[in-house]
DNA sequence: AGCCAGGAAGTCC
DNA sequence: GGACTTCATGGC
């Protein structure tokens, strides 16, 4: 066990910030996570947290994972003040953080998001993991690990449109043959030692990935802070409250962070 | 019943 | 290089 003070992290509000679909919620401020191959599970009242994992494993992989190393208050702190809207939607989302979640999980799971809604997009990437991932004991619970790209490789486009991908189907298909026959690890560490322009370049190669899948990939898989994806609600967002531009140039370094608070506000917003 | 969802590819010009 | 269409599917 391992208990922690830590702020501007909420584990409810990261859960259903749309940029992890794995979480398995166990009741009110608890959930169960698996990433990165290992699991945890992580309780939280207020700003004490509770994983379930020792310090060196905590320390070796879940700090890395929340973005511990991040000041979010001095984020939040340098927003211009004149900037109202920015300012409400820091504030309402202000326990969220961009998790380093596995890079394949974020490829595959933003290739799923597009034209589609949070809800689905989880049930679709849950179903690919209770198909094709790895079935494992954590103390008395289970859970499915996130299935490598050769496991997904063994599947159908028949596969993937039974759970629900839609014309999605094939895209994952041809990504999946795509990044295996580049052999997945070495395709990734090229990834990941790309700067920002040839990441894109990179990642809008791959069939099905457009723009602003890249920019997801860019931003959850390799950290990329700068990236700012614009998807419908960022774009509606942008257009009614930046009309002459949101000023990413001031923000330099962790653009993509606002973006969270932006697009998580508007769902927030939305769904009122 | 139609519109929307963390869009992208295909097809015109 | 843009605009326009098509692509599955569930929720509201």
């Amino acid at each position: 066990m391992v208990e922690r003070h830590i702020s501007c992290l909420d584990l409810d509000q990261i859960a259903a910030s749309g940029q992890c679909f794995t979480w398995q919620r166990l009741g009110e401020g608890h959930y169960g996570i698996p990433a990165r191959g290992s699991y945890v599970e992580a309780e939280q009242r207020g700003e004490r947290l509770v994983f379930s994992c020792g310090e060196t494993e905590f320390e070796a992989l879940w700090a890395d994972y929340f973005d511990l190393s991040t000041d979010y208050e001095a984020i939040q702190a340098a927003i211009d003040p004149a900037d109202g809207y920015l300012r409400a939607a820091a504030r309402y989302g202000r326990g969220i953080r961009v998790l380093r979640q596995d890079l394949w999980e974020v490829l595959v799971s933003f290739l799923i998001s597009q034209n589609n809604n949070i809800g689905r997009i989880t049930r679709s990437v849950q179903g690919l993991c209770r198909r094709w991932g790895e079935e494992r004991r954590a103390g008395s619970r289970t859970y499915w690990s996130f299935p490598s790209p050769a496991a997904l490789a063994g599947a159908s486009e028949s596969d993937f449109a039974a759970l629900g991908l839609g014309y999605r189907a094939r895209y994952l298909v041809r990504l999946t043959a795509e990044v295996e026959a580049a052999g997945y690890e070495d395709w990734a560490r090229r990834l990941r030692a790309a700067g920002s322009e040839e990441a894109m370049e990179r990642l809008t190669g791959l069939y099905g990935v457009g723009k602003k899948v890249a920019q997801c990939v860019c931003l959850f898989g390799l950290h990329q802070v700068d990236a700012f994806p614009v998807d419908t609600h960022i774009r509606r967002v942008l257009e009614a409250h930046y009309p002459a531009g949101f000023d990413l140039e001031r923000y330099k370094g962790y653009g993509g962070i606002l973006q969270q608070y932006l697009f998580y506000y508007d769902l927030a917003v939305k769904s009122r």
